[in-house]
DNA sequence: CAAATGACGTAGC
DNA sequence: TGCTACGCCATTT
């Protein structure tokens, strides 16, 4: 087998698809974090590997990866990117207060605490 | 194949 | 309260 085969799990799943399930799963009007996502999937500290994905996905795909953030409460795009403003608009569309472009994590985190 | 990169997080100062 | 330094590791150069 070749050594860049994606890791696996007993049920065959790829991390990949994990994180995607996860993403598919987070509820509209919700927001979550790369850290949280991590960790839901069994893999603490691999924050970094989960904006790695949703940075693969491709453009016409339906996962909600805008209700993706980070640990700050802010969105991890730089302020006067496109991707930002995307992200933003998105969000503020179904009705997560991010104006300035940070979200109260206390009001929309998922899951609940 | 070695080194840099990145949609992150957190401990330390 | 804010910055810096590191750890993390798949992916890219």
């Amino acid at each position: 087998m070749s050594s860049h085969q994606p890791e696996t799990t007993s049920s065959g799943a790829t991390l990949r698809d994990m994180i995607w399930q996860i993403v598919a799963a987070i509820p509209h009007g919700r927001v979550t974090t790369y850290g949280t996502i991590a960790r839901l999937i069994g893999h603490p500290g691999h924050s970094r590997y989960v904006g790695t994905v949703l940075k693969q996905l491709p453009g016409d795909s339906r996962l909600p990866w805008h209700r993706v953030i980070n640990s700050r409460g802010a969105i991890s795009f730089p302020p006067d990117s496109t991707a930002f403003l995307r992200q933003q608009q998105r969000l503020l569309q179904e009705g997560v207060e991010c104006s300035d472009g940070r979200i109260s994590l206390q009001r929309y985190l998922w899951p609940d605490q």
